[in-house]
DNA sequence: GGGGGAATTGCAATCGGTTGCATTTTTCGA
DNA sequence: TCGAAAAATGCAACCGATTGCAATTCCCCC
């Protein structure tokens, strides 16, 4: 029974005794109407607690002030549902969107297959679509095609790319990263990560480049895939223990799995930092709240949600929009503390 | 520039030769159409990508086929955003309203004391609201007035409540951890948590209810009030430590405070569980992770979802719903471990 | 006082579907 | 073969705003 008796433009025309569209100009503030005409109608408007109806004026404007957030997340699986750095990424998205007046649909995926996120552009529900991360992004971005001018990814940037990509600079954070553990003299670096995906590919190959060169003696990174599981990655780190791998380091691919690593690796009687030194990325609430507090880098989520809501809203409009970088900082915590390894 | 040049029902009507009208029953699949026109509409409609137009429908309908949840988190304050129990909460009711081809917009108050969320539903956005939480409930809750009867409300049980309630039985929740205290011995407990909050308020409740009676001599519990911000508690329990307040066991009232507490705890230099026994509240993914793993009351946040969207649906459709309690149940993990106190 | 331009206001089409009711076509038994 | 009931389709109003264009009113100046 919705829409109860609420009162409409027409009504509010009739009490006051001038047309609809008067109405409808003074309601928005139109130069084309008399000063007190406006005052008249917008006190009406008040009295009788009138509210626009967005529905109407969704379809006559074609827009529906609404953007659509997709999260890669699958709840069935129970996978990194939990993973902070969503929840913050659709604050600030929401802020961010809330700023130009518009809101904002969540879009959970049921299942990697399918694909519902569409149905909201193509049926109007949103006027644009922001992806987190590109998971998946052969068949679900792709597939988007004719739409894909009103949409944003969050993630690696990509050549490939025929969509807007916004995210922090994965190459130079893993460089930052792969410096700072070469700094505190660890040798035997541990690379917790899927590098599938484009932005943890980035955060390798930057952790890469920064153990070569420079002449001294550094094991290649070891490869240890892992998804966005905390679960997943905290069996596969007590594994590790137990093999013959000697490690002094991990650089894992988010804060969820860097703690995971750090609680691991502390299981197995290993001491951080001292014996194993951890890394994390995205800088998540928690990170500083651990002991010890992880190292990790900061995506300046915040920004990057601003970003990508202007990004958006400027190719709704039909603007050419090339991709963009947010900063990247290294936050340093007692989970690489100084100190050299033992030996 | 939305809406390019995307095929209407017009158009199918006029590729098949019917009425317009036609078109929309056949695409609903209404039984007044014969069974070959359907199949040739259908089969139009799906050579020419046809994609209804929602914001027409809900126009027309009087309905937006979308429902709002509301998440008391301040972005700015930098306050429990990071709250993995938030996500959790809106990957439950966003599953279930799929389930009712319902989308879900997201609002994040700007402030307290701002109340974006009534637009939503005065403005048809959205069909029905879910709150998450009763902070603030006297100036947001209330203010929705004729509204309310498309509202759910995620909280502790109150009386004076005339929006719709679910929760876990809080008061229960409170009790069993009080209960399991009691059963490994512990003595000098404290309560983590603001109990301005219904919800929070029935957790101690319960918790004292355990703790009297069956004569045996136990202090009341020691009530350190907190927000659900994780390092304001991290700060607290720290100062707790110091003062000369003698304690066994800690009760958090989520576990984002319980993680925090057993951080803070233990970089004083205690251990848990044998020092001091942490419970929290939420049985969110970390808890799990984390060592010692945090004992805790689950909420089972996938059928509280479930049960709020079922309950809003009904609400909509001018059904009478009470309120509902979902499960409770104590999980125990290592923070509790058996084990008496240190004397 | 009349004329002309500016300032206001009203008219009516439109956005793209849904649905009650009237009309046409089919079906089928007598 | 005819007629009535059943099945299928079409007509047209409607949901509640926005907006181009025409019409009216107001002002000001000669």
């Amino acid at each position: 029974m919705p829409d109860r008796d609420r009162i409409t433009m027409s009504g509010l025309a009739k009490l006051s005794g001038v047309d609809i569209s008067t109405v409808s100009r003074a309601l928005n503030d139109s130069p084309l109407v008399n000063g007190k005409t406006k005052e008249l109608i917008l006190r009406l408007a008040n009295e009788t607690g009138y509210a626009i109806n967005a529905r109407a004026r969704n379809l006559r404007k074609k827009s529906s002030q609404t953007l659509g957030i997709v999260i890669p997340v699958y709840p069935g699986s129970h996978q990194n549902l939990s993973d902070p750095f969503f929840l913050e990424m659709i604050g600030a998205v929401s802020q961010a969107a809330a700023k130009h007046d518009y809101d904002l649909i969540i879009n959970l995926p049921h299942s990697p297959s399918e694909i519902s996120e569409r149905r909201l552009l193509v049926s109007g529900k949103a006027d644009g679509l922001i992806v987190i991360g590109q998971a998946g992004r052969t068949e679900r971005l792709s597939s988007l095609g004719d739409a894909a001018n009103r949409v944003v990814v969050w993630g690696g940037m990509i050549d490939a790319a025929d969509y807007t990509l916004v995210g922090s600079d994965n190459f130079e954070g893993g460089r930052l990263v792969g410096q700072h553990l070469k700094d505190i003299g660890r040798r035997h670096i541990v690379f917790l990560g899927d590098i599938d995906l484009p932005e943890v590919k980035l955060r390798y190959e930057g952790l890469v480049s920064a153990l070569q060169g420079q002449g001294d003696e550094q094991d290649p990174p070891l490869l240890i895939p892992s998804s966005f599981d905390g679960h997943a990655a905290y069996r596969k780190i007590l594994e590790l223990c137990d093999s013959s791998a000697g490690f002094d380091a991990i650089f894992a691919a988010s804060d969820v799995l860097g703690i995971a690593a750090i609680h691991a690796v502390q299981a197995k009687g290993l001491r951080v930092p001292e014996d194993v030194a951890i890394v994390g990325y995205d800088n998540i609430g928690q990170a500083e709240m651990i002991s010890p507090g992880l190292t990790t880098i900061d995506q300046n989520i915040a920004l990057g949600g601003e970003i990508m809501v202007n990004a958006l809203i400027d190719k709704i409009a039909g603007k050419q929009v090339s991709a963009t970088l947010t900063p990247t900082k290294l936050v340093i915590r007692g989970s690489t503390a100084g100190g050299k390894p033992k030996p």
